[in-house]
DNA sequence: GTTCCTGCAAAATTTTTGCATCAGT
DNA sequence: ACTGATGCAAAAATTTTGCAGGAAC
């Protein structure tokens, strides 16, 4: 098998996820109006996390009139679901990104003098959680680590 | 040596904690108000977060009566002379506690179905970052884990 | 006595809710 | 058509700021 098949055959993160947001929606009961759909549009082309604010900018710009309060409800919606995640990074605005089906995720860096945020991924972390989680009184549903500091960018002024 | 002269001579951690806190106030040139000293007293009495909410209840409660925008001015000043660290477990309220100077930390458990916070420990957890950082570009200053689940009461019911 | 701190009240920000209208099934 | 979703506006919750009076040094 070809890569260049392989791509062809297989969609791409931000479909899959799309599309099985839409899947999940409706086998939830739920409808698919236009708000979710534009919402489910951004985050799907986004892997890192946007604050509600973000998105319904987006959606201005791209002519999409969506209103901040039916974006904060279709972020909880899919939340619920959790087809979303939604988390805080320590400025006070929840930020959200998609999840991926396969489990696959990532955390996130904070610079404290700029407030820029990156994703990074480490296996030496997932292992360490992994062994922790067995041993604590707690039934584990998800984790989430920032890391805090100076950026490249900000480090070198 | 036995163990109650080692405890006798050794202050204990929030006296520790508040004596270390007066004298980098005084030596950064703050002055030693009855706001900032009742926020010190409460946060040397707990290891884990409060909110300010939660600071201010309890000095109204013992009859001191900070405003609310100075126990935040008190936090906010604690906070940039890292004496307390600000965390968010993802309910859009920050939480506040104090730093140990010996650098000792811990991370928290919060329960999806009643909002409880826990505290915990890991040295494995803490490797893996320490191993992290050094290949990340990025001048790693703190970090924050948080562990989201259902809690051993929320999980019998 | 000067400067900083505090408390109150007002403002700013973020998020949630009520309600009339509109759209999806 | 029925039911649930949307948008707007208002409300709620959290955090920040302005200012006059008071406390620390």
């Amino acid at each position: 098998m070809r890569a260049s098949y392989h791509f062809t055959m297989l969609p791409d993160t931000p479909t899959r996820w799309a599309d099985h947001a839409v899947a999940r929606l409706e086998h939830s009961g739920h409808r698919w109006g236009s708000a979710r759909r534009a919402v489910v549009e951004v985050l799907a082309g986004q892997s890192c996390c946007l604050t509600a604010q973000q998105i319904a900018d987006r959606l201005r710009a791209q002519g999409a009139d969506v209103g901040l309060a039916s974006v904060y409800r279709a972020l909880e919606l899919l939340s619920s679901l959790r087809l979303v995640h939604r988390l805080d990074v320590g400025d006070g605005t929840a930020r959200y990104e998609r999840t991926d089906p396969s489990g696959e995720h990532h955390h996130h860096l904070v610079c404290d003098r700029c407030g820029a945020v990156a994703a990074f991924e480490d296996d030496g972390l997932e292992h360490a959680i992994e062994a922790l989680s067995g041993r604590l009184d707690f039934e584990m549903g998800g984790h989430d680590i920032v890391l805090r500091g100076t950026c490249r960018g900000c480090d070198a002024v």
